[in-house]
DNA sequence: ATGGCTCAATGGTCCAACCAATTTCTGCAT
DNA sequence: ATGCAGAAATTGGTTGGACCATTGAGCCAT
């Protein structure tokens, strides 16, 4: 079973000419997120390929988050294009029930450690300010709606991967969360879901910003510790009452 | 900014729509990697939509890496498709340099040292021998090809992740491997890679036997700061030679 | 200002062709 | 019968044009 370096070369490959072409558009104008791209029509026009082609090309952005379409508003940058991608897409099957969320929560566990501990080594004064802001803003959220501040919670856990220096936790993680929104969106949880984890929140900010890994690592532990335990007594609680 | 539960209703569906009867449809049908899956003209008539969009949907499954399209010859299956997937498009900006490696190496870490911890609390006896053979194989490829083992060291690892008790740490650093395979076509690295980083597979097969979550922890903690090390040695002497 | 109206712009879908690669069939030479 | 070259059918890839659905901007009456 010998290995050679070859890939198999592409049939066709309008479609990637196009995302080429418009990378390189992108890049040349200095396009960044939030930033409308030109109509298909246009493209199609300009790039001398026909609108399905640029459609299909367009889909394939889609799919892997750079670009979101909005009917009737026109094409819209979500990340950052360059010509010198690197895609993995990964797929994951994965359902609702309580095995698969514990086994997502195994993974956050060991990214989460590892971001907080490289954020505490990396994160500059204006990183950390910003960290500040958010755990600011959820707190207060906690205190005012009595614990519903899933929203904030996220931000605030978000702002620590963004400044662990490394993109690739953010958009691991960012997958993941949508899969916990898919579970709480099935009506079986138990009632105040991170109530516990709340505390922990600003201890891991304290050791970030003491820039001690270790301390952050072992804090950002206990965080997801306590909502495992949530998801446990959730699932016993599903368990009692008797579900599928 | 108050935030109502309300997520955007989905203002068009029709590629979803298709996509999950296609699920369907290959779960009814049991097809795997490798089947041929009905023709986009059929698909389109079946499901009475136009095949531009039968189209688009397959492009998104394409992009994922579901799906392999051959033209003359058909639409194959690639992995295994279910209903409730969960899909997370990764994407790394600047393709082979020495910062994407560092930061797939830092994931890595992370996922390795807590793959290493579970499968050394959860591993039954057949793991543990199924590991130790792998073990053993790699180090026999070690000293008759003098260290040219990726393959053997991949499968040991590989190994490890599939007794973790929870398949994301495999599917995940799966995906990251291929970008390992790409840095090493291109002949930009020291000249005995892994070198350093050889023993330390045997002491953490042997933590693992030993049922020592923190030990085994320790020891992949080791390895990868080794592989690391060999990483930054490569940058230096690119450096060196004034590389583009 | 506010709410409703029109209207142009834009993405979403559809259709009917034709092109290009592949596979299958056919028929002839051996 | 067998083997093989060429024709024909199959299948994904591309094109152009049409129409629908949503959005957003401009306008107007209230």
């Amino acid at each position: 079973m010998t290995e050679f370096g070859l890939s198999p070369i592409q049939a066709t490959a309008r479609d990637d000419a196009v995302l080429k072409a418009l990378a390189g558009f992108v890049m040349r104008e200095a396009l960044g997120p939030g930033q409308r791209l030109p109509t298909e029509r246009i493209l199609a026009e300009r790039l001398k390929v026909s609108r399905n082609t640029v459609r299909e090309a367009l889909t394939r952005w889609e799919g892997l988050g750079l670009v979101e379409r909005r009917q009737g508003s026109g094409t819209y940058l979500k990340g950052v294009v360059s010509l010198d991608m690197l895609h993995m897409p990964l797929t994951l099957a994965g359902g609702n029930d309580f095995t698969s969320l514990m086994q997502t929560l195994e993974i956050r566990r060991a990214l989460e450690a590892e971001a907080a501990a490289l954020c505490a080594v990396r994160a500059g004064q204006a990183d950390l300010v910003e960290i500040g802001r958010k755990l600011d803003i959820m707190e207060q959220a906690f205190h005012t709606r009595a614990g519903m501040s899933a929203e904030e919670d996220w931000e605030f856990h978000q702002s620590i991967y963004r400044s662990s220096g490394n993109p690739l936790f953010e958009q691991i993680i960012a997958a993941m969360h949508e899969l916990f929104h898919r579970f709480w969106e099935h009506p079986l949880g138990v009632r105040d879901f991170g109530h516990a984890s709340f505390p922990y929140h600003r201890t891991i900010y304290e050791r970030i910003a003491a820039h001690d890994p270790e301390g952050a690592r072992a804090e950002a532990l206990k965080l997801i510790a306590t909502v495992e335990d949530d998801l446990k007594r959730g699932a016993a609680k599903l368990e009692l009452s008797g579900q599928k």
